[in-house]
Parts: structure tokens; sequence; C-alpha cells
RNA sequence: GGCCCGCUAGCUCAACUGGCAGAGCAACGGACUCUUAAUCCGUAGGUUCUCGGUUCGACCCCGAGGCGGGUCACCA
């Protein structure tokens, strides 16, 4: 550690030397509050509407941390958060007594306990009068600068803890997002679906294109998987005779990193029985609004320039025809991989030379249509090569049954109505494995025996859907880094 | 992974063309009983991300590396 900060330390181990030298513990175990800052705040206004102004309340006990101090000499003003709000101290030596002296070891950062009235200062600021004060716990480190913040971008993420007590307003994000995630519960819970937790530690990493991250039992000798998708569970209870469940959770994917993808994120997946997809898409709608409704009061969003309307019914646009529109491709007309991939090259598009035909398309949309959806939109019919766990869609052969959200610029749901056929879903899924061989594309769809077995017992029809919850986060409350979505993004570690 | 940008005191930031590394906040000592970016006087504090090179002299130029951000690629 550099010298400096050491002293900075050491200052503050002086203080915390002198405080237990006067017998007082830095760290006592509780303190009971009787409010809150914001509610001693209100005990004031209530005061003063009943009474008119120059009153003082009944004494209360209030706790948080200091954040910052005025001192002087014989009085001090300091200003106390807690998790809801702040509200001033006023010390004076004529109250306090000798206790005043407690106020020489205070540092910024440390928690207080204090007792008192509350009164309004000549210049209207609600503040507590202290007759007792409490060291509830002593703080070694110094905060981050009053005016600034801390801005450091690495440090931020780094030390979450930091950033939240020096930029209160981060929390506000995370509140919303609890306030979403409850919503999208209550949403689901009110139309009778069942929350449920299935295995994040797999023997098959399954239910989507990705790879996963892997891990070791000791006990059971055996390699296992950190799940990459909770679907094939979720429809293993479908069989099982659930008519409707979700799962909100966490998903693992050991891939890249950028504004929109961390490697653990978490996923909203529910299956419907006797539903499809269409049936799905107005579920959905119905409860990105409903969300933005009830923690946002709105169903207007504003994401950076643009204003989003969540407001039901969303867009429907065909696959094929936006690429044909957007990129001037004819995905039917290219049907073959090397067609597909010259015709992409020659219009200027950069594409994989390795891939599949469906593979192919998913970049294609990616690369001319996602960018350009920024009001909510359902991308509808999928080519169903790139859809192994999607029904065919009747009277359009090649074509599941499949759509995507999407808003901002970005996906945030995927959903279609469930391949139920054990013998198709066999075929498919054999079909994905010729790929991996074919494409040494170690993201494909993998084999797991005991989903068919599942299917065989017979599954009805479902409609089944997956949301990126941290990118609705990100749509909700505006933030264009999925790192201000998560407390703590994923970071190298340092050496 | 490619390219671009950033990394200087605990925090936020300066430092000319390569010429003594500075300020504000925080800290420390002192004054101060209605301040709120409190004020006033004084003090201390640096591996300029790391390693190497060029140079009389490097925060600055060159090379390698680290971490982060952006972008492209990758990626349901």
């Amino acid at each position: 550690m550099p010298e400096r900060e050491e002293e900075l330390i050491r200052s503050r181990r002086d203080k915390l030397q002198r405080i237990r030298e006067k017998g007082i513990d830095p760290y006592p175990t509780r303190f009971p509050r009787t409010h809150t800052t914001r509610l001693a705040a209100e005990l004031l206004l209530n005061l003063e509407a009943s009474d008119g102004e120059g009153g003082r309340t009944s004494a209360v006990s209030v706790a948080g941390r200091v954040i910052t101090s005025r001192i002087m000499g014989k009085a001090a003003f300091l200003d106390l958060r807690d998790g809801v709000g702040k509200i001033q101290l006023h010390l004076r030596r004529d109250v306090l007594g000798d206790d005043y002296d407690l106020v020489r070891d205070l540092d910024l950062g440390d928690f207080l306990g204090v007792h008192g009235p509350v009164f309004r200062t000549r210049t209207g600021e609600a503040t507590i009068e202290v007759e007792q004060l409490t060291i509830l716990s002593k703080s070694m480190h110094p905060l981050p600068e009053k005016w600034h913040g801390l801005r450091d971008v690495e440090q931020r993420y780094r030390q979450r803890y930091a950033d939240l007590i020096s930029n209160p307003e981060v929390a506000q994000v995370f509140v919303q997002r609890s306030q979403i995630i409850n919503s999208i519960r209550g949403f689901l819970n009110r139309r009778g679906f069942v929350e449920v937790d299935t295995p994040v530690l797999v023997p098959i990493a399954a239910g989507a294109f990705a790879k996963p991250f892997v891990t070791h039992h000791h006990t059971l000798d055996e390699q296992l998987y950190l799940r990459i998708a909770t679907e094939l569970y979720l429809k293993r209870l479908i069989v099982g005779g659930f008519d409707k469940v979700y799962e909100l959770g966490k998903v693992f994917r050991n891939e890249g990193m950028d504004q929109d993808h961390n490697p653990e994120f978490t996923t909203l997946e529910s299956y419907e029985a006797y539903a499809d997809y269409n049936d799905v898409m107005q579920m959905v709608e119905e409860m990105v609004s409903t969300a933005a409704l009830e923690t946002l009061g709105s169903c207007q969003v504003q994401f950076g320039e643009e204003t989003i309307d969540l407001t039901p019914p969303w867009k429907r646009l065909s696959l094929r025809d936006e690429i044909l529109k957007r990129g001037n491709i004819d995905i039917e007309e290219y049907n073959t991989a090397a067609s597909l991939e010259a015709r992409a090259r020659e219009l200027g598009l950069e594409v994989r030379a390795e891939g599949s035909w469906g593979r192919l398309v998913d970049k294609l949309l990616s690369l001319l249509v996602e960018p350009q959806l920024m009001q909510p939109t359902f991308m509808v019919d999928y080519p169903d090569e790139m859809s192994p766990l999607a029904k065919p869609k009747a009277g359009m052969p090649g074509y599941a049954e499949r759509f995507e959200a999407y808003a901002a610029g970005m996906e945030f749901a995927n959903a279609y109505t469930e391949l139920n056929d054990p013998d198709l879903q066999r075929e498919r899924l054999l079909g994905q494995e010729e790929m991996r061989r074919l494409y040494q594309d170690d993201e494909v769809e993998r084999l797991d025996e005991d989903f068919l077995v599942s299917l065989g017992l017979g599954m009805p029809p479902t409609g089944g859907l997956g949301v990126g919850i941290d990118r609705l986060v990100m749509l909700l409350t505006g933030q264009t880094s999925i790192r201000d979505v998560l407390l703590f993004p994923q970071m190298r570690s340092l050496k």
C-alpha cells in the first residue's frame, strides 16, 4: 500500500484507539431506531402542519453513515445517510457536554446512532438536535470525494460498494431492477404459473446455442456443466403435468463480453401448456408493458435519444420479409450456406465463411435488422434449421413457429411453440449433432437423451418463452450497458 | 482477437515542443455555537499502471506487457 494511503488509515486507527481508550465500543451490536431519516423529517413536517413553524418534535432515534461534516469549534453539522435518504445532525457542546469530544474522533464514513428532537434550522433544513451520540461502526478507509464521487468506471464495477456509497443514484437502477422482477413474478403468479427451480449443474448443457462452463464433481467423479438455459428441464415439467411453469434464474455462457453480454445473466423462461407462440406473444407484450407501468408509471420509456412506447400491441414483422427489405437478400432464393454466403459477400457484408445456413440467416438478422428495431417488435417465423426445439409452422414448410422480441436495437426475448413430436425432435437434434461435426461448431444444440425420453411420454402443445431479464431491465431503466444493471459485472482478475 | 482511447496524491483532475510533478476535496495542526461545496491560517502527502529503451534530462517519445472503456469481429 502506498505510504500516503497508510497515513490516512493510520489517522483513523489513532481515532479508533482513542475511542477504545474512552471505554467505548466502536463496533457495538445493535441500535434501536425509532425513525429512518425520511420519517424523522416527515415527523417535523407533520408537527409544523398542526402547530406551525418553529417547533421541535419529540426525540427520535436515527442511524446512518456520516457523509459530510461542517465542524465549527463547539458546534458541528453532520449529514447522516441511511437506506432511504439523509438528514442533517446538529451537535453542540452545551447539549452533549463531554460527549462532544467524540466529534474529533469521527470520520466521514462512520456509522452513528443519534437520539434527539427534530427542528428546522434558519436556512430551513430539517435537523436532529443530537442529545445522545453512539458510534455504530468506525470506517477505516477514506471515502471517495464528495462533489464528483467515484468516476473511474473500472473501480465503480470492481468496488460496487464504494460506487453505491459515492453515487447513491446508482442504487436506484437496482431498486428498479428488483421492482421489475417483482412485477414479472406477480404477473405470472396471477396467471397461475408455478415458479420452480431446476438444476444449475447439469450433465448436458443444452437448450440453447452456446459454449458452456465446464466443472467437475469430485464424489461422482463426473464432468458437469453450468446450465446455458433452463428450457429442457422446464419442458420435462410440462410433461410431468404442470400446466404453467416458470423459472427466474442465472444461466452461464462461456462467450464474449460486451455492452449486452455478461458470462452469467438472468433469464425468465416460462412454459404454458395448450398455448402457442401467438398466445406467448400476447403475454410478452402484456407482461412487459405491465412491468413498465408498475415500476415506472408509464409505458413510454426513455432510451438515449429515443422514446420507446411499450403499449401493446407491438409490431409483428416477418423475418424473411425484413431481411429482404433491409438487406435485399431473399433467404428462400439463397437456400444453401454457400449461396447465401456468396450473396451476402456480394452485398459487401462481412460474414464468416464456415457457417451453416441457419447461422448465416441469424447473422444477417443481427447485422441488417436488429440495430434498426428501436420500437418493440416481434420478429416472427424463423427457418426451422435455426430453431431445433420449435414446432414447424403449419402451411409454411421450412419455417418454425418462433418469434424474437426486440427493442432499443436489442433482442430481449425468444419464444416458440414447442416441438413435442419425439421422433421429429430426435431427428432435429441428430441434425444438430451432424452440424457440429460439419462445421466444428461446438455451440449447436446437444442431444439430451433423457429429454427425448420425457417427450416420448407425451408433451401437450406448449408455448415457451425465454426473456433476458438484464436486457429487459436495461430497456426499462434506460441503461446502455449490461454492466450498469448488474451489481457485480464480470471483470478480469487483477494480478 | 484487431483497431482507437484512458491509467498522475485516498478521490476528482491539471502539467506547453521532452526542462523543478501541481490544484480542489479528503487528511493532519490551529481559530470558529445555524452550517450545508462552511469559512480562515498553517502542515504533510507521489513506484505518474509495470518493465525495458532513447535522451544531458521522460508523466510526455519508442518497444513489450497489465487493467479498463469504446469499436469491429465473435456471441441467441
